[in-house]
DNA sequence: GCATAATTCAAACGTTCGTGTGATACGAAC
DNA sequence: GTTCGTATCACACGAACGTTTGAATTATGC
């Protein structure tokens, strides 16, 4: 049983790994277990199933980002507004750091609707510490009117987006080469700044119908 | 050569269908020319192969938005502000009228970043049309200041987002369905109003370094 | 050391994949 | 009516797919 874990891990790591880069269809059986330096029938014979496996890999993907966040979100010792721009420099390093499980997320999104419900799932404790977030600055008057759902799903679309807009993007293509931790850092920084811009308390300008 | 446009349209409509539904590797082209009406070997005769159908895919998904955004981004009598409000109510309604493009876009974007190009160029009209409204609103000064890029980057973040979170999503899932035109109202409304908020001149809390 | 279970392996299963081939159907030109 | 280029078809090819099998190998309990 020693190696057992072992193996199954590497399939795991293996399958993560594939499952992002190519996709469910493109990542073959064959080409996991050639990754994680087993034989093909250990797919079977660990999971039961290439399904199975997927959504084996989706269970295992809570990870640190979530608890992190959620401690974040309850330090009452730093300011509303500066936990929010804590919060959303680091879930845009970790998907920085891990473009697998944006990717992986985006897939199951968009072709694996069918298996939805476990990804929602893991994602609840993150959302739930935003909408905290955002409701206990809308008490201090630091953050504008407006639901908490919205507008936390409007603070998590700025590091999804340009996570996935900057990612492993071919040179020559966005002016600043996003490659460089400094040039990474002009995308961070004014992504924050403009998700608490949309945050701050109406301007005089912002609201309503009209321009 | 009366039918042969029709066959290779039919295919078209139905390769892009099917892309965006199952992605290049689960869309098969025996699926494609089924859905399509027509023998397997069609492919082959009127694109060469499945990836040179995948292509003109892409080529021929310059649609009638690209140019619609350039005439609004055009306008000149009506605001800038109300211009980017018409313009993200516009890519939103059209990318929820049309989610096979968004879905392909993002295929492309995530696994087939060689055919990356392709895509650059068809945006390009898009991205140019909001940077040249986002410095028409700096220079009025309706709009604060920061790189017109990265502003438009995320002003296109709003609807795409939101899009990809609501669209054929599990009932259950979000409090407000999107799937009745008043319950898309609500996202619509707060991704708008979320996107001009973020370009507010600065409102005395937002800007620097702290909360 | 020996039985027993757990794990890994090579090989093969039936199916589906993308592509190629040759025959057939169709319409226009003469 | 025959010819010719275009389009569609049924069909077969080899390769790759996910899965299964049964033997070989390794670890465990006594």
């Amino acid at each position: 049983m020693s190696s057992t874990e072992d193996t199954r891990q590497r399939l795991l790591k293996a399958a993560r790994r594939l499952f992002a880069e190519r996709g469910y269809d493109g990542a073959s059986v064959r080409a996991i277990t050639r990754a994680a330096g087993s034989n093909v029938a250990a797919v079977g014979y660990h999971f039961g199933s290439k399904e199975a496996l997927y959504k084996e890999v989706i269970r295992a993907m809570d990870d640190p980002l979530a608890e992190r966040i959620v401690a974040l979100s309850r330090d009452e010792d730093t300011p509303v507004r500066q936990r929010i721009r804590i919060l959303l420099q680091e879930v845009f390093q970790h998907l920085w750091d891990n473009p697998d499980q944006t990717r992986f997320m985006v897939e199951l999104r968009l072709y694996r609707t069918e298996w939805l419900a476990d990804l929602a799932q893991i994602l609840a404790p993150i959302t739930e510490a935003l909408i905290r977030l955002v409701q206990q600055g809308q008490s201090e008057g630091t953050i504008r009117a407006g639901d908490p759902l919205l507008l936390a799903m409007s603070l998590m679309s700025q590091p999804v987006y340009f996570m996935l807009v900057t990612r492993k993007i071919p040179q020559g293509i966005l002016p600043v080469e996003p490659s460089t931790e400094a040039g990474r850092a002009v995308y961070l920084d004014h992504m924050v700044d403009f998700a608490l811009a949309g945050l701050a308390p109406t301007a005089g300008v912002a609201h309503g119908r009209g321009s």
